[in-house]
DNA sequence: AATATTCATCGTAAAACGACGATAAAGGTC
DNA sequence: GACCTTTATCGTCGTTTTACGATGAATATT
């Protein structure tokens, strides 16, 4: 995704108040995205085994398999991991930028 | 909800899902907390500021106060954020313990 | 080609979230 | 006591989340 911060300057005499909100919206969002204990274990899974095929995971949960989809869509979007279609599995990963995008936020706190 | 699997202490070879699972739960349980742009403003003013009085946070943010309101009840709940009646108002505060444990957690990721 | 496997998506239902206004509770102030 | 300030809670409404089964798409396998 790399939605770079863009960094401007606008003649605004308080640059105060924006760019607070804006880094808040940044941090709630990784941070919704291991918000669930399901999605958290996915986390921690990927981040262990490096790879890991759906099917895994799927197995891993007491979860149906299309809920496990929902959350791994949902980890998706926030960018924290990556699928490969690799014929007709689809092959996880952790997103290591991601990752530490959100460790830099939190530790930032 | 609790659709946990008792596992008993049976002479399973393979002494990782639970622990797993549980601690899932905690780390999901902080994330949550700050997995709304509000409660991130919040908690990061809390931060700075040491102690703030409701009202201030209030002002702090576009919501309704009742709004806000429920956001600290959130982070109360899950032990981020202490209040303190001070009068007829009530005052907020970081709790450094909590904080350092969501660090560690998502560190330890 | 027919079938099986793997995964995403759709549709749906229940629950929870997020927001608000209105109201209550608790404490000061006159 | 009457009144104002401050904050929490209640009731409500619309949206989102979470979960599931069923279906569909894409690829392997036979």
């Amino acid at each position: 995704m790399s939605t770079a911060k863009k960094r401007q300057r606008d003649c605004d005499s308080r640059p105060v108040k924006l760019p607070d909100d804006a880094g808040a919206g940044v941090l709630a969002k990784l941070a919704w995205a291991v918000a669930h204990p399901a999605r958290v274990r996915i986390v921690r899974l990927l981040i262990s085994r490096e790879a890991c095929v759906c099917g895994e995971i799927v197995a891993e949960l007491p979860l149906a398999q299309s809920t496990v989809s929902q959350h791994l869509k949902i980890l998706k979007e926030s960018g924290l991991i990556q699928g490969e279609i690799d014929g007709p599995k689809v092959c996880y990963c952790i997103n290591r930028e991601m990752l530490s995008e959100l460790k830099q936020l939190i530790a930032a706190l």
